[in-house]
RNA sequence: GGCGAGGUGGCUGAGAGGCCGAAGGCGCCGCACUCGAAAUGCGGUAUACUCGAAAGGGUAUCGUGAGUUCGAAUCUCACCCUCGCCGCCA
């Protein structure tokens, strides 16, 4: 959500904004509903006023025939209103409607792009590996070592399923326990968030574009069973399984008022993730690289409204998963995410990309964004500052480690020609062993 | 799943159709007293939107939504949530 003031005043740079990220919206629509809003809650306030007063001058009637002349008067005044508050509550509406799509300016230093081939790299750490054989992907790796099972996976839970086994599953939460203890070493709070959520945390996340689920464009799954059913009738609070622990994460404080002493707050969770991939309808249809259920350890900050201040947190939250890429020994590379490529509400991001010897190619290992305030404007959270002024905080999320493509970066860059994989030196201590395949 | 109690400002807690945006207490802020502090006294102290240069005004908000009424924190209905007890499951 952006600041309608803002909005008012800035015309010009958020159409430039819609443009380059491509978003459907028409500015001028939202302005003029925007006038007619201001207008119609004038009146109608005004006609609250004048019904107000005559309802206090009710008591000081004296007799039925003065009293009956104000209700009389007060009659006219509530149809006069009967007539507005729906004109009024159906501009308010389509104003809120409006409104949630409008997004945050893009950073200056963002490349403006159509889509993700506009992406650019930034930074590089390692170089793809060279093999003096011919390296499997991590597909027949898990299925040769008895690790991956995709098999047993879509036959119980369906396409894309798939059942991580023996040393997989020492390795698999050897990473989530790794990101956590190296999060917290970097003094961030662990959570375990709930996965079951409300939509207003999603709508606040921005994962939903509207104040309404829309099926089919959003990419989370909608659990059926509602938690409780009087008479056969639908609950109206539906529930939904998050993509990421970030909306968990940040809907935790909203409604809440931080201290400014108290930023940046630091916070970590590690959730399974949900995903129904709609949106990816035939993209990577084998192993595990893209999944509908999967481990992830993601970090979040809140902070205050200070651009620099965001962008230099935002900098060192993808410093914290490089780190961990290099102490893995993974190959990486860090691209910056152009505006067609960009969410609405997003203000600067940078993917992190690990490179996959299997698969050839560099695969998305993590992805971190500065949205300023417009994720805290959907939540309504907020700072009192040191003049004591209110200020929304400023959000920021970044993954941490993802488990599956991490582990599909392990299986495949550290495999050996007779087929084994060699577990990075920081895992051993949870995989028990230095190599998996012995 | 069954039964019961309850959701009021930063907190506690009264209020049971108009005098209520809401008593009292605690906390917080200012002032007085003091060398300073404590104690005491006096005054102030919700949020959002909106009109206004400002002073100040208006609207809405007592869990949420709808209803009854000229008028609702207060009455009615539905829903959400919290707490307690029983049952069931882990």
């Amino acid at each position: 959500m952006v600041d309608i003031k803002f909005i008012r005043e800035n015309q010009d740079e958020l159409k430039e904004a819609i443009k380059n990220k491509g978003i459907a919206l028409d500015l001028d629509e939202l302005l003029a509903v925007d006038a007619k809003r201001v207008e119609l809650q004038l009146a109608v306030e005004q006609l609250r006023e004048s019904r107000n007063k005559l309802n206090d001058n009710i008591t000081k009637a004296k007799g039925d025939v003065e009293r009956q002349s104000i209700i009389r008067k007060g009659k006219e005044v509530k149809e006069k209103l009967a007539d507005l508050e729906p004109k009024f509550s159906g501009v308010s509406l389509r104003f809120d409607e409006l409104m949630a799509r409008v997004p945050t300016i893009p950073s200056s230093d963002t490349p403006v792009g159509r889509s993700d081939a506009d992406n650019v790299e930034v930074y590089r750490w390692g170089e793809p590996k060279k093999f003096n054989f011919e390296p499997k992907d991590h597909i027949a790796l898990g299925k040769s070592l008895d690790i991956l099972d995709f098999d047993k996976g879509a036959k119980v839970g369906g396409f894309r399923g798939y059942y991580v086994k023996n040393d997989g599953v020492l390795l698999a939460m050897g990473i989530m326990m790794y990101a956590i203890k190296k999060m917290v070493s970097k003094g961030y709070r662990p959570m375990i968030p709930p996965t079951l959520v409300k939509s207003f945390a999603l709508f606040g996340s921005g994962y939903f574009k509207g104040l309404e689920y829309d099926a089919g464009i959003d990419e989370i799954y909608e659990v059926a069973t509602s938690d409780k059913e009087v008479t056969g009738e639908v609950s109206k609070d539906k529930k939904f399984l998050v993509g990421t622990a970030e909306p968990s994460l940040l809907a935790y404080y909203s409604g809440d008022i931080l201290k400014e002493e108290d930023l940046p707050l630091k916070v970590c969770g590690y959730s399974q993730c949900y995903r129904s991939e709609i949106g990816s309808y035939g993209k990577e249809t084998k192993g595990l690289y893209r999944v509908h259920e999967f481990m992830k350890v993601e970090q979040v900050v809140l902070t205050t409204a200070d651009v620099d201040r965001a962008n230099k947190l935002q900098d060192e939250m993808t410093a914290i998963s490089g780190e961990m890429h290099e102490e893995l020994g993974l190959p990486y590379r860090r691209i910056q995410i152009c505006t067609g490529d960009m969410s609405a509400g997003k203000y600067r991001a940078f993917d992190l990309e690990a490179w996959l010897p299997g698969m050839k190619k560099w695969g998305e290992t993590g992805s971190a964004s500065n949205f300023l305030d417009w994720q805290a404007r959907r939540l309504n959270i907020r700072y009192t500052d040191k003049n004591g002024e209110k200020k929304y905080v400023y959000l920021l999320n970044n993954t941490a480690l993802p488990s599956p493509r991490i582990f599909i970066a392990i299986l495949e860059n550290y495999q050996t020609k007779d087929g084994h994989v060699k577990v990075p030196k920081v895992l051993r201590e949870y995989v028990g062993k230095k190599e998996i395949g012995d």
